[in-house]
RNA sequence: GCCGGAGUGGUGGAAAGGCAGACACAGUGGACUCAAAAUCCACCGGUGGCGACAUCGUACGGGUUCAAGUCCCGUCUCCGGCACCA
């Protein structure tokens, strides 16, 4: 028998399953369905990461023994190809963004075919299309026309040297990436989606899904909800009432003082009777010059200045309390501005000492000498509170006082923000919006669509934080569609995460020219079935995904409020030296090379052999040549293959065991699991000496969804059928269980002595063959026995005193 | 700071509260070979013993249990997320 040569046979069967398409879904919509679904990958430069192969190995897997198991399954792919780092090569290259993207799309399209994923190819998404984008735009519109789109001003980052909006990547350590002069924060007026509006369907909508724990925890960290109340302080030199929003409304005895953003309104509208106007104006600049790294990162010692002339009423106390401007209070959460409780809030706490400010305690049970206690517990120096418990009863008996003395409401707030959506940059989807000076903005026709990114000779970054396009007079200058007079079209961009927010709605009807995907496919195909990905996108690109799904939800046009019924998530792959692999550490493994070297085969093995599937875990090299090995040793059985249809007596349970563990692990993402118990039978095989066609065949079926190469190769072989097209192996369970199993027999929690027993002997008989074992007798001698315990099937203990 | 997750041989990692270290890598010895590679066989947590065996051992300190890597309390370290969110 000759070596395996896994270059000839890799090739001739991705050949096979391109030619026969044998992965391809079918509108067949009467048959069970299955939606695998991966991240698409943005086609980079740089070609595959190792990373890629593990991420979509997984339910490559799954896919492959859905499709045995005789579903109709959807396991596409795709390219997520608008974004910056195209946009840089092209500039550098002087080659135009498009032809660098279908390059780019053409490398990973072969990489991906060498390693022989069951893609659906004929429904292969490239975002940046215009065919795709015109319905990326066409949703963009429909929520403008629902009121979910909005202009605001913005703080973005600036670099004054190239004069360019840069992205928070591009800005670290608050240097430009590109020249390294410092970078400054510009007031910019930009795109906004409304996602704050879904933030309480999207929290709700996480108890129907299926994701991992930790997934949905990060979304619901992200969307930040809290419940409270807003409180209203009136200002004893005028009729205004200061809102304020609090989680604690329990410590409003406590409170010593109010801290209200720099930017708050209130400043402006009695600047006049502000006698120190100057040092507030003043404090409000420098925080403004403080990028989001300073305030963030550096100084957390904590700046303000007094207002003079505004004093604030406590609503329960009455007492006059002073009003502080500070940047530890934001304007974008809440109401920008806080009663501050330094007794039992750190932040207040710290700001209080600095000011000499009072700190008076109204919950017992810290020592607010030393610090803020931000504990529970009973009340104190809180008149009607007194003695009850803060969290219990306190909380809802000062809300009530509140309703009633009509200063105060129940209010919920949540952290995430609405979606900045805009890009100053040329390679994105241009936003379809028109702004006419009489009737302000107006949407481009929907016929219209796409709104096509013009050809462009040069598309570097505009001036003054201008997207390219700006310099386009052909493109800018329009008719309004509204009231046909002269207009100019937005010149922003969409930003990187728009495209990636429907893929999934349109691989289920790709090529659909009339609708974004069809009412029936969406219907069959809906929800995604199984999500696997990165735990990078869990926030930003899940949930904005989530928002647009539901959106489109409400509006009719999908079936279902949740996009993906499942959600798991695979971990790194590290560099050999157990670093995150980067180019400049020079430790990146290049797939290439391993399909190359070992075998497509060796390498989907190896990545899901080398650790949990969900966890990070170190490239070796030599790890992968075991992967090898195997594969080898797979290679020949062939040597010792004798004539058998039926499993022979020695290797029957062997095999019902083994197709069990393998059926159940791959339901688990216990790959690895899989795996070794492969190795093991293997292992067995060899220790027999033969195996017949039955075995083998059985074999190749199990281990086909991980190396489906060598299996169709060797099943074909021997069968002249074709595996991928057939049924899943199954087991019986009458075979998984042993003639005779060996338990342990322990005293006093000690092995002692292992017995062979029929599964299921009654405990009595069990016990006496226990005690009447010799060494069991020796360690008993003389001893009371006390107690007897057995678990069966398992071990037997003797407790002996 | 807050919220998660994890600490098991030389290494990656296995273990529904029931034989700790499956499977694999590396290593050591041997077979084959003129030799090397490949392959095959054996050994492979520590200590003691020629030995069957004994004894300790899952980050650290306690606890629950007949029995703890697994459950509970406390401590340390590492990783991930959020971060002046009122």
């Amino acid at each position: 028998m000759d070596r395996y040569n896994y270059k000839a046979v890799e090739q001739k069967w991705q050949k096979y399953w391109d030619e026969n398409n044998v992965f391809k879904a079918t509108d067949d919509f009467d048959k069970k369905k299955f939606y695998a679904l991966v991240e698409f990958p943005y086609p980079s430069g740089h070609g595959m990461h190792v990373g890629h192969i593990k991420a979509y190995s997984g339910l490559e897997v799954v896919a492959r023994k859905r499709r045995m198991q005789g579903y109709n399954v959807l396991f596409p792919i795709g390219f997520d190809a608008y974004g910056l780092p195209t946009e840089n090569t092209a500039i550098k290259e002087k080659i135009h963004p498009r032809i660098v993207t279908d390059r780019n799309i053409e490398k990973f399209t072969g990489q991906l075919k060498k390693v022989g994923f069951s893609f659906d190819w004929s429904r292969v998404i490239d975002t940046t299309e215009e065919k795709y984008y015109k319905w990326t735009q066409w949703i963009f519109l429909k929520m403008f026309e629902k009121g979910l789109v909005f202009r605001d001003k913005t703080s973005v980052n600036y670099c004054p040297s190239c004069k360019v909006v840069l992205s928070n990547e591009d800005s670290q350590g608050g240097k430009c990436d590109v020249c390294h002069s410092d970078i400054i924060q510009k007031t910019k007026e930009v795109w906004y989606l409304r996602i704050t509006e879904y933030a309480d369907k999207l929290l709700q909508g996480l108890e129907q899904v299926d994701y991992l724990p930790n997934v949905k925890l990060q979304q619901q960290n992200w969307i930040g909800k809290s419940t409270g109340a807003f409180v209203d302080f009136s200002i004893k030199e005028n009729a205004e009432k200061l809102r304020i929003y609090t989680t604690r409304p329990d410590t409003l005895y406590g409170v010593t003082f109010m801290v209200i953003a720099p930017e708050h309104p209130i400043i402006q509208k009695y600047r006049d009777s502000i006698s120190n106007i100057e040092a507030l104006d003043d404090y409000k600049n420098e925080c403004a010059k403080k990028s989001e790294f300073e305030r963030t990162q550096l100084v957390k010692d904590k700046t303000g200045v007094k207002i003079e002339g505004l004093t604030a009423i406590n609503p329960v106390t009455k007492k006059e309390i002073p009003v502080y401007i500070s940047d530890y209070v934001m304007m974008g959460y809440g109401t920008g501005a806080i009663m501050a409780v330094p007794a039992h809030d750190t932040r207040d706490y710290d700001f209080a000492k600095k000011f000499g400010i009072d700190i008076i305690e109204v919950i017992k049970g810290g020592d607010i000498s030393k610090e803020a206690y931000t504990g529970d517990g009973e009340m104190i120096n809180s008149d009607i509170l007194n003695g009850i418990d803060n969290k219990k009863d306190a909380i809802e008996k000062m809300l009530s006082v509140l309703e009633n003395l009509g200063c105060g409401e129940r209010g919920v707030q949540y952290k995430m923000k609405d979606w900045a959506f805009n890009r100053q940059r040329y390679w994105g989807e241009p936003i379809p919006i028109v702004h006419c000076q009489h009737c302000g903005m107006v949407a481009v026709p929907y016929e219209e669509l796409p709104l096509k990114l013009p050809a462009l000779e040069n598309f570097e970054p505009g001036t003054d934080g201008e997207s390219p396009l700006a310099k386009i007079e052909s493109f800018v200058n329009c008719k309004c569609p509204k009231c046909n007079g002269d207009a100019k079209r937005e010149t922003d961009t969409m930003p990187q995460w728009a495209g990636s927010s429907w893929y999934f709605l349109r691989y289920c009807d790709p090529h659909n020219d009339s609708e974004f995907a069809s009412q029936e496919a969406l219907k069959y195909w809906l929800p995604v079935d199984w999500y696997n990905g990165g735990m990078e996108h869990v926030t930003r690109h899940m949930i904005y995904s989530r928002f647009w799904h539901k959106f489109l939800y409400d509006l009719g046009l999908v079936p279902t409020s949740e996009p993906y019924a499942k959600r798991t998530a695979q971990g790194l792959i590290l560099g050999e030296d157990g670093e995150k692999m980067s180019k400049s550490r020079g430790n990146v493994v290049d797939p290439n090379d391993i399909v190359e070297n070992y075998g497509a085969d060796v390498l989907r093995l190896y990545v899901l052999f080398m650790g949990d599937y969900e966890k990070a875990a170190p490239w070796s090299e030599n790890g992968m040549k075991g992967c090898k090995r195997f594969i080898d040793r797979v290679w020949g059985l062939q040597e010792i293959l004798t004539d058998g249809e039926e499993y022979s007596d020695k290797l029957r349970s062997n095999f019902h065991k083994t197709i069990k563990k393998v059926s159940e692990d791959i339901e688990n993402m216990k790959f690895n699991t899989a795996i070794a118990s492969m190795m093991s039978l293997i292992n067995d095989i060899y220790a027999n000496g033969t195996v017949n066609k039955a075995e083998l065949s059985a074999l190749c079926m199990m281990l086909n969804p991980f190396a489906p190469h060598i299996t169709e190769e060797i099943y074909n072989t021997i069968t002249g059928k074709i595996l991928s097209e057939q049924p899943w192996i199954t087991y019986e369970e009458k075979f998984c269980i042993d003639e005779t199993i060996e338990i342990v027999v322990q005293v006093n929690g000690k092995i002692k002595a292992k017995l062979n027993i029929v599964p299921d002997s009654d405990r009595d008989s069990v016990i006496a063959m226990a005690l009447a074992d010799e060494k069991v007798k020796e360690s008993t001698d003389g001893r009371n026995i006390i107690k007897q315990i057995y678990v069966p099937n398992k071990l037997v203990n003797i407790v002996a005193k």
